[in-house]
DNA sequence: GTGAAAGCGCTAACAG
DNA sequence: CTGTTAGCGCTTTCAC
């Protein structure tokens, strides 16, 4: 293994120089930098990772929490992931990977054995457990999510308020009066993630103003669910014509069911969904959508632990409550046009 | 932050002591443990990774190197992943997440830094870029995938010619003479993974065996080259009873044009899927499916990369080949039944 | 069964 | 602009 103390050799200059060379940390003549630069190559020299992470006591990685449950849906997790792999990398950061599996335990391994220098949690609940530990670590976090009690955390996350207003604002705009929601499965409720509630909210919230009818039904992601949900919506609002879709994988069954029954998209009715614009693009009829922009988030998660570390120019500012929710973007596609002129039973 | 040297002078012992209290190295008397621990716990120490890395050249951190493209079945690589996660904590090791982003230079970057001691590659291909610098790198790895040349190194995949073979004989079983394959994306094949090619192998000798006719078509995930694909099949073969599908994301649009066109499954179509079995589930029609044991190759990964780090108990065997293909299994769903007795063209 | 002490390879004062 | 040096916290001989 190639030390820094051979290179120094090498190169004929001391360690510290060769360290400096590589931190950047003072000025170096471009004489002796290229001289070590070249014995570097020449070498094949890479920093030992524990040695610097001991001596610096940085470790240049960053903990990635995912969730236990995996009824999120995968691609956004996935997606985010990348994004925050991709977005570390160019902040000369690691991404270390952990699961829900060890629970809140978690946090306090990896921050007291000084793994990690930051961390970031994703799919966080309203009260989530690992909220105390990440407040007493004094480390920089960052969560996607939205928690209750945000004080003192840095969280990102898609403005759902205004995601639920922007899907009526679209509907109404296009005269519909009597809509209905195909919400998430009854356990994300239940488990209070926030998001599920946000978009209610501010769904409801429009539809009061515009003067829209609403019902929302939650959903699971299987065919039957998906029927059952759709056949209860229209045998207790025959007349809706608008849906809004947040469960990605009631879709297609969604779809598939709508043409079975006779009812067009979007001539008998208008579908809006929230997914990624990946699956938007990909289904039978192009769906207008919001899209829920994980790339980002990840990115901005990032961003933010780079931040409050200290490391993104500024100075740190570890324990400031920073909320950033990102707007919605509504795509219009396929799936939505204007209501039907006469919204009564089905066709034929 | 509380060190080795702290616990070491609270439970009124050497530093030694407490490293081998913790490591287990050596034998300690019950009483000197007890007290050790109790300081531990009483202190909340949590010993450093630099240093432990640095004194020991082992991170305990597994490399899991994820494929650039995005084009794979996204929920496999994510169970993939989270089945290594957790295996690796099962071996006291933590898992790094690196993207194909930075291309091969990243297994030079992570084995020259030492910040790993083992690696894991996802969506191995035939001839794959990573491969030298595997083999160079002198460190365990394992494959996940199976390349052109598996020399010297270790690689786990379902045995996709098994599979195919698997859904032929099934089909054949229920009197099925004419079957198409719904493949894989035209890129997949072009990139050389093997598991397409191989499955399409299997399936082609079961075939030849069994007297079976077999029509391959390559096809995308969207609903429009779904339904390009199968109108090419039922144009060139209008006597096919049996479909396998490959390629997860042209199921439910295949599903769905099928119903539209008024074909029945399992009644005038069967259909085999080679899919998680969460996805067969999941669909308007149960699926007859080979599932892909995303767990298992995760589990088996880490387990092959501790054995040839010597960590598992026998002697290291770093350099070693050692192909492992998983036997697929077969899980009849509502999707296949016999074959129509006159294969014909559309019902009604 | 336990201690003492020599590093592991790097960073960051301190000194010029 | 560069060199010297004292650790960072742990593992692991060696010694008893």
């Amino acid at each position: 293994m190639v030390t820094l103390a051979e290179v120094a050799r090498h190169a004929g200059v001391s360690a510290s120089t060769v360290s400096y060379v590589l931190s950047g940390k003072r000025t170096i003549s471009s004489g002796t930098r290229q001289r070590v630069e070249q014995s570097i190559r020449e070498l094949g020299y890479h920093p030992n990772a524990g040695a610097r992470a001991l001596a610096s006591s940085r470790s240049n990685i960053i903990a990635l929490m995912m969730p236990l449950r995996t009824d999120m849906y995968v691609p956004v997790m996935m997606e985010i992931a990348v994004a925050v792999a991709t977005t570390a990398r160019e902040h000369q950061h690691d991404v270390l990977l952990l699961t829900g599996q060890e629970g809140p335990e978690a946090v306090r391994r990896v921050v007291g054995s000084g793994l990690a220098d930051a961390m970031i949690l994703m799919d966080v609940e309203l009260e989530d457990d690992r909220l105390p530990l990440v407040r007493e670590a004094r480390r920089p976090a960052a969560l996607i999510g939205l928690p209750a009690d945000p004080r003192g955390l840095a969280c990102v996350d898609l403005d759902f308020a205004a995601t639920g207003r922007l899907c009526v604002e679209h509907l109404a705009g296009h005269g519909h009066r009597d809509i209905a929601v195909v919400g998430e499965a009854p356990a994300v409720y239940e488990r209070h993630t926030g998001f599920a509630e946000r978009t209610l909210d501010g769904i409801r919230e429009k539809s009061a103003e515009l003067g829209v009818r609403v019902l929302h039904r939650p959903c699971e992601g299987s065919y039957e669910s998906v029927a059952g949900t759709l056949a209860r919506i229209f045998d207790e609002r025959p007349g809706t014509t608008g849906l809004v879709v947040q469960n990605e994988s009631a879709i297609e069954p969604l779809l598939s069911l709508l043409r079975q029954q006779g009812r067009a998209v979007p001539e008998d009715i208008s579908v809006v969904a929230i997914c990624p614009d990946q699956v938007a693009g990909q289904t039978s009829v192009a769906l207008t959508s919001v899209a829920i922009p994980a790339q980002e988030m990840g990115r901005r998660a990032v961003e933010m632990v780079m931040t409050r570390a200290g490391l993104g120019g500024a100075p740190a500012m570890t324990g400031t409550e920073q909320v950033e929710l990102l707007p919605p973007r509504l795509t219009v596609r396929a799936s939505t046009g204007p209501a039907p002129a006469a919204a009564g039973p089905l066709p034929g």
